[in-house]
DNA sequence: ATATGTGCAAATGGTTTGCAGTGAG
DNA sequence: CTCACTGCAAACCATTTGCACATAT
């Protein structure tokens, strides 16, 4: 995980790079994305930009976040039953463990993934460009609570 | 791959043993489900059973797709930039590889599954349920025609 | 006979868009 | 000074829902 300062520094230095314009609504939300631990929705990003700068609106969340992951600094995730996750940390594709219970993600080690990548396009004549490997279950905590009777 | 025929034996034997009716809406349903080869659309489902039985509302066809998800017969798929898919023929998790040019889907053989799987569990301590686990990339036409210039 | 299933049309909810006004460069 | 960006509200679109009617069992 890259130091959340460092990593706003490169978000603009990208951003501006990019020719784009850095508005403080833009900051707000490159500063919660360059912080943000868990895989936030859009939801809770808006929620927490807004304690940082009031009046951004949902749209601008939307538009800034496509701008992101067009720019590919930020990865979308897709949990069918949870909706839209995003991840400014690791914007390359990685696996998740995900709890179906609380809704919890976790983001394993995993070093196998280009032997498989690998393995498809030998067996499909595909050529790989990205994956989604996501695992569904129940967290350790859920496991107790189920047990409880 | 299931012959379809003992497939819609298949399905009409477990609805019908859950207590659910068989309706002409959803035998023709059924049929379509049974036989389909790709990873149909809602829409495409639903074009294909009015063929059979014209009649056939889209809200059948959600509420009926839903019944089989619930009853474990039918796997829902959710391919980001090309929407839900379903397949009712292999209704268990298993890897995909996607073409982002012209939308198709294969189903490669992968055994490895069952050995990431528990590695993710040791790793995490989850109880996992299922998986996805998809490729995306160009297929073979779709690679001849990206170097045409 | 009866409650399940159907079809319609309206509701939903997350995301996108159009546009007039604002402000970063 | 200008054009990209913002905020609002309306538009979108796949999916879901409510309800009166139809029908499989």
């Amino acid at each position: 995980m890259a130091d959340p300062r460092e990593r706003l520094d490169q978000l603009i230095r990208v951003l501006k790079g990019a020719g784009h314009r850095l508005t403080p609504q833009r900051l707000a939300m490159l500063k919660v994305i360059a912080k943000s631990e868990g895989h936030p929705s859009v939801e809770r990003i808006y929620e927490q930009i807004k304690a940082d700068f009031p009046t951004t609106s949902l749209a601008t969340v939307y538009k800034t976040l496509s701008l992101l992951k067009e720019m590919g600094e930020v990865l979308e995730l897709s949990f069918p039953p949870l909706g839209s996750r995003y991840d400014g940390n690791r914007p390359y594709p990685h696996p998740h463990v995900i709890c179906t219970g609380c809704g919890k993600i976790l983001d394993p080690e995993f070093t196998s993934m280009a032997e498989i990548s690998q393995e498809m396009a030998r067996q499909t004549g595909f050529q790989i460009t990205h994956h989604q490997m996501n695992f569904f279950g129940l967290c350790p905590k859920c496991q107790q609570e189920g047990q409880k009777t």
